[in-house]
Order: C-alpha cells, then structure tokens, then sequence
DNA sequence: ATAAACTTTCAGTAATTATTGAAAGTTTAG
DNA sequence: CTAAACTTTCAATAATTACTGAAAGTTTAT
C-alpha cells in the first residue's frame, strides 16, 4: 500500500467510525485529514481534498472548533484562515470524553435520577421500574466518572498502572 | 411524576439514546420496555405500547436476540412467543462492550494497523501518516482492552478497587 | 469609502436510514 | 392433511439527516 491508498484508506475509516464517537461523517473526514496533515490547511484545500461544498466544510468546521478539536491558525502574510487539530491522541481523547459526557451521558443520568425516584406507588410494575432505572443510573454514572477520570491524567502513568492492575 | 409518565419518559430516552451506544431508535426503545416489565411479553403486547409496526418489532426483536441481549421465552400453553431481556445491568453492559469491540473498534484496529505498517519513503507526509496511526492504533487499542477488561468482572469488586485507586 | 477576498448562512435537494403493511412462510392443533 | 395462529420478509414509502451552492455577510487593503 502506497501513500495515497492508505490516506484514503484512513480517512474513510475514520469517517465511517464517526457515528461510535457521535459525529458526522464530514466532520470526522475533516479531523482526520488534519490529523495526517504536516501543515495548517485552508477552507480551500479541505474541500478539495474530500470532494465537499464550501457551505459543509464551513459548518463542520465550525463544530469541530465547538467541540475544541480545532482551532484556527492566522499564517503571516495570508488573508484566508487555515486550520489544524489536535495533533496528541491522548488530549484529544480527553476532549471528546469530557465533551460526549457533558453532552450525552449527563443529560441521561439527570432522567434516570428523575424516572428513579417517582413514589413509589406499591404496585409491582412501579418497583419494577423504580429498581431498574436505579440500576442503570447508578451503572452509567459509574462508566461515566471512571471515562472521565481515566482520560484526564494528562501523563498516561496511571493509565498503565490500572492495566497493570487489571492484567 | 407517575408510573405512566416516568415510563415514557425513560423509553423515550433510552430509545434516543440508542444512537449512542449504536443501535436504532426501535432497537433501543423495545429492549427498555422489557428492561422494566415485570414478565415478558408478546409481539403483540410491544406493538401496541410502543405503536410500532409488526414488521419493525419483528425485525429489532431479531436483531436484540443477535446481540444477546433479548431471549424468547417459551409459555407453556400459549403458542405465540414472548420475550425477555437481560435484567442485570452488568451483564447488559458486558454484553454490549463486547458486541461492539467485535464488530466496530477491532475492524477499525485493524485498519489502523494496515495503514500505519505502510512502507516508510522517507517523505514528511508519509512520516506524519504513518506516526498519527500508530498512536491512534495503540490508543484505541488501549481503550478497547481496558474496557473489556473492566466489563468482564463479573463480580463488581475489581471496579470497586479501580475506583479507589482512581480517587 | 470601495472592492476584493474570504466566510457564513440557509432554503432546497439529495442521500441515507427507519418503518410500514401485506404477502409469503412456518408451526401447531386437531 | 388442513387451517388457524402466528412470524418473517421485503418492496414501497416515510422520516431523518447530510450536503450543496448561491446569496448575504464580514474583513482587510488601499
């Protein structure tokens, strides 16, 4: 496999696996032609490069910077804007952790709270309902705060030692 | 909040929620109404709460049974089929960590492999291509491992411990 | 102030994904 | 074997989501 084969090959994954980290496919596109890039990128050579409109460019661009995987770079001399990413795994897995949790899983945990504590009535199907969403709550702020802990020790020491632990 | 409304509530989330841990919105919502039945239940009887089509109950049921989450049950003198789903939510949790490492991080793994193993032609590009994969491979490598790792304690001790160690 | 260079917005359209419902298929009781 | 009871399949359609492109907006140089 070749230079090309394999960028397209990788952008096109990575694209595709958008959806498990819940993002679009134009957007995961665009972080990982960043990603590989050595340099800054314009508007202009993104949209080249993926074979998409200036308006999607601009919009996920934007998003990505939303999220805080992007940023813009001002180059010297250069009237248009030029992007890059995150170029350390291991921050931009923090990022995306801290953001899908505020995001997604917070929101979630806030209902299941909610739908766990309605009176309980004594009828069968309320405790049912009531043990069970408790179940989840507490099972999903568990993932939750062990994802977030583990993704934000910016050294990946501790990292190795919970595998350490757990081998 | 009452029975009636915190249950639309929960499978109405947990249903948009579906998305997240990758499976549709039907998918999601079926397997929540049996998460807080208290017996299992007809094709029929999830039809009519969930307003959906017999086609499309069919098809989810048959895909929550693929993943290992829902099982038919058999009542004895009843000829239509009921079903169940895994009431414990570590095991739901075990079951769907594992599915999804199966079928969407290690296909992806190994496509990271293929393209950060290419054939180093000493240009910056291929350089760059060819160092951003390999970390991204062994980062989500690394994700992938741990998280089976975790899920696979059937006992919840070990999470217990990793927990302390953590704070 | 003007105009060129660039970016954003958003209504319309395309692509994708989910759902229906009826026909075909299967199982069981008698 | 037959028919009733039930489930599955799948082509058609609906709903959702993503994308385009041109017009409007913004910034900068002169």
């Amino acid at each position: 496999m070749q230079y090309q084969e394999a960028k397209e090959k990788f952008i096109s994954t990575w694209g595709s696996l958008g959806t498990l980290w819940g993002i679009n496919k134009a957007m995961a596109q665009i972080q990982a032609l960043l990603f590989i890039s050595t340099k800054p990128l314009s508007m202009e050579e993104i949209m080249e490069e993926l074979k998409i409109s200036r308006g999607n460019t601009s919009m996920n661009l934007r998003q990505l910077m939303d999220w805080g995987i992007v940023t813009k770079e001002i180059v010297r001399g250069e009237r248009k804007e030029f992007f890059t990413t995150e170029k350390d795994v291991q921050e931009l897995a923090r990022i995306v952790a801290k953001e899908r949790s505020r995001r997604e899983i917070k929101p979630v945990i806030k209902v299941l709270e909610d739908v766990s504590s309605i009176k309980d009535d004594g009828t069968q199907k309320t405790k049912e309902l009531i043990k069970q969403t408790k179940a989840l709550k507490d099972l999903t702020d568990d993932l939750d705060t062990l994802m977030n802990k583990l993704v934000n020790q910016k050294q990946n020491w501790l990292t190795k030692s919970v595998f350490k632990l757990m081998k």
